[in-house]
DNA sequence: TTGGCAAATTTAACCCCTTAAATAAAATAA
DNA sequence: TTATTTTATTTAAGGGGTTAAATTTGCCAA
């Protein structure tokens, strides 16, 4: 037997009403009858129907949390910066990924904002289109894209441009002016914007980017770095360093390979990878990554969404946040 | 504005009850209405309020999941498990981790079940105690655990102290008779059954068991590996191979400071980590690992909820999955 | 004692949908 | 044609809370 505020409000001789102020910490209840519903409250061992709560007050008090693939680590560890704040939060996290489904996150992101009345979204995902965003900026439901800037919507995002040009400056400072970049056509890894720093590095020290050491592969595992490694190694003149806005996988391949072929990391071939996943301080040379502030960002996201749900901010926000460069021995 | 049965009733000129049992495919309603209802609801764009439902129907069609720690990649992998099959279902998803949270996962469950009136419960943990689980097996919603049999609960898990015993088998067979053993403390992680397989497996070949070089570790990283090879080293005899139910990461810290010290891995030290990480891979030589099921035991669990919810069944049942033994090149 | 005001409580409507029971309309049988 | 079923629709009562407005109670000043 579920107790209600009825069955309080019975045994309390007063209204469901009054027992509902009480609850709710309203003003103008006698200290008695307060003292007295709440004992009650207590003896039935009363929880509020958050449903039907949700129901009169239109609000739920949770947070839609949409995410392109819980496979990718970069996802989870937001996720995980979402709920270690969330901890002190009195909000639910709803949780969709839209991987292999029909419907495109602003579908889903609708469905979630009419349906279930949820409070806010969080979106994860790096790779939406602007317009596909314009969506969530027309729904009236608080939304914030992470991985991303949108103009018309509010963000917490990374300056991978930035990223990748001080990891490619610093691969220049060091002597290095053939410097291969392997981008992934691989679903939700920017690799553009990353593309773009390494440009800018190249152009700001006005070194030439060569086309025939730019590789797309298709996903961002070992493997792909070992055949990279295979293509890179007959190339001439032959690049003295890689940088990987792929993923370290495909860095970690690059070295396994370079290593089995006798080539020398760094003295022959120096590495960055990008994301500085734990592997990439198991793998011998430890290896030089990118890494970004993952937990920062749900951590933000999480914050910048309540308070735009409590209306303490109105207007639409920017979080852009650095990358850290990390200097391993691969470089 | 959002649109409701009502307005859609209006204006078909019908009452919301009609327009309720269209929208819900319920029988003996006339053609002519049920698309005229439809049409509308099309043209209003017409999303029910799963809310209201939920209270009318008190039925919520979420499942809660309850993590202790959302960092654990064996919990993300269980969770994308989870929810690669719940796409199919029509079940939400409500994520909550009790980390760091003065509620246990006992008293959150509770909670969940009355206040959100949820369909059913996965809770995935190692370690819960038997006491706590008492009170998911009392109160009236589903609930699972996964990762942890449990008499009087539903439970898919895997033997864990099978695939200790397989891997210490395995050594055995090698000829190895010194076998060190590190488990390790850190709370979430079951180390206790892999040692008694172990144990089991050694008792198997009679084999006596030495306490020297069994070590329990305070954390599962790689500096408690490193720091275990050095205490490991100066043991005589000296143990020619490690099982390391303790993680594969403790693992890989045996294997980089063995290598540094000029140990041969596996000529000199054979090594066996568990848990088949990504980096298992990575590392030179390649770690022969023990791998669990994550991703079938998710899919196990939404399943067997999803028919405990449904009705499809009743009775406690459990889902004993195999770990598989993952041979690389440390052994 | 009466009037007036603030404080405490209740009334009643509403949130949006579901569903058993009642009723109306249409189809069939007698 | 009337009685009986069957089919379609409506009525009305929830589900469990919230909240503005109305009402009652208590207190104090006049």
């Amino acid at each position: 037997m579920t107790v209600t505020l009825k069955d309080i409000a019975i045994r309390a001789g007063v209204t469901s009403a009054t027992v509902s102020m009480v609850i709710n910490n309203k003003p103008n209840i006698s200290e008695t009858t307060r003292k007295k519903v709440l004992k009650i409250a207590k003896e039935l061992n009363y929880y509020p129907n958050v449903i039907a709560r949700g129901l009169a007050t239109k609000k739920s008090n949770s947070i839609g949390v949409i995410v392109p693939n819980l496979a990718s680590s970069f996802v989870v560890r937001v996720l995980q910066g979402i709920k270690s704040t969330n901890r002190d939060i009195e909000y639910t996290v709803q949780l969709f990924d839209t991987i292999g489904q029909k419907e495109r996150e602003s579908q889903l992101f609708q469905r979630l904002a009419r349906e279930r009345r949820i409070d806010g979204v969080i979106l994860i995902s790096s790779t939406v289109t602007e317009e596909e965003l314009n969506v969530f900026a027309e729904e009236s439901v608080p939304s914030i894209i992470v991985a991303r800037r949108c103009e018309h919507l509010d963000s917490v995002y990374v300056n991978n441009e930035q990223g990748a040009f001080d990891a490619t400056e610093y691969l220049i400072t060091k002597g290095h002016r053939n410097i291969a970049c392997i981008t992934t056509r691989k679903q939700g890894i920017p690799t553009e914007e990353r593309y773009n720093g390494y440009l800018r590095a190249l152009r700001s020290h006005q070194i030439e980017a060569r086309s025939d050491i730019l590789f797309d592969v298709n996903d961002d595992g070992m493997e792909d770095g070992i055949e990279i490694f295979d293509r890179l190694k007959n190339i001439v003149p032959r690049p003295t360093a890689v940088f990987v806005p792929a993923g370290d996988m495909v860095a970690i391949g690059i070295v396994k390979e370079a290593k089995r072929e006798g080539i020398k990391v760094p003295d022959d071939l120096a590495i960055v990878g990008y994301d500085d996943i734990p592997a990439a301080e198991v793998i011998e040379p430890a290896l030089t990554t990118v890494r970004q502030p993952k937990l920062e960002m749900g951590d933000y996201a999480i914050n910048m969404i309540v308070d735009k749900i409590e209306g303490r901010e109105s207007g639409i926000k920017h979080k852009e946040l650095p990358t850290k460069f990390i200097i391993r021995e691969s470089t």
